[in-house]
DNA sequence: TTGTTTTCGGCAAATAGTTGCAATAACTTG
DNA sequence: CAAGTTATTGCAACTATTTGCCGAAAACAA
């Protein structure tokens, strides 16, 4: 997704733009792999020195609940990355490196339909990261 | 597992066996199903008076990494119960009633080994919990 | 442009959970 | 049982994140 469409949704959805919305959505768009919401909020206030921590907190919960970013939980913190229509996907954290790895959501759908039919329990694995250790990281013998 | 079961089990572990702790383990055992750390706070509370939250949050995690407890992370807090060594079992957990359900490991245990293999990627998967929505609160159109 | 409505932002205080530190208590040895 | 060692406690301060409040600003109409 684009930084103008992303916009365009906001908009759709009767969300007003705001300075510090834009800000923090180009921040986001800008920083390529997912960011801490530390560093999202230390970039916006290079910009704008006026923004406030919970102000960035606000406006990534609600571009993730508009669907314009996807929201990882990364080791023990929120992470954010804009939303790729077509490049949908899971993370695995590794607990050691803190290192995150996209995994295809094939790997869950049969897992996914064995709960909703079995159980008629619909999971939440949109934002779904599972923690582990990465190959790197057992060799070194650090798991 | 039982009360005194894993009281042998962490002084073999070369733990010490202080009064809050045996405190802790014994509210978390008369529990029943999993309970929240404050609540566990609360109760051991009315019988120790000095009892710090912290110390439960220590004694906790302690008890997990020993074995004796299992961590849930049942929607956004820690909730602990004591192992059962025969029944292993994740949860998945409703997002809008916060009831949980178990689930047997059987369901993940293909998954984990496509991770392994496919990856090198060793999941934690002991402590799993899946957010979703329940059958019942799927009915009463609240999802 | 001005006025009206309603959302939003900044601040401060609250939340759950963690951590550093000095005092204390549990285990070990004699 | 007393002394020494070291893990553990209680406290306060800290983390990341959320929330209540109220003035400010966005959207929209006139």
């Amino acid at each position: 997704m684009h930084h103008e469409q992303a916009l365009e949704m906001l908009r759709l959805q009767g969300h007003r733009m705001t300075p510090q919305r834009v800000l923090v959505l180009s921040v986001v768009a800008d920083g390529g792999e997912h960011m801490g919401v530390d560093e999202v909020f230390r970039r916006a206030r290079e910009v704008y020195q006026y923004m406030d921590i919970a102000t960035v907190y606000r406006t990534l919960r609600m571009f993730r609940d508009a669907g314009v970013v996807t929201e990882v939980e990364s080791g023990d913190r929120l992470h954010y990355e804009l939303t790729m229509p077509g490049d949908v996907h899971h993370h695995m954290v590794c607990r050691v490196c803190s290192g995150a790895y996209n995994l295809s959501p094939h790997y869950l759908s049969e897992f996914r339909e064995t709960l909703v039919q079995e159980f008629g329990f619909v999971p939440d694995l949109e934002h779904f990261s599972i923690t582990g250790v990465c190959a790197g990281c057992q060799e070194s013998g650090e798991g």
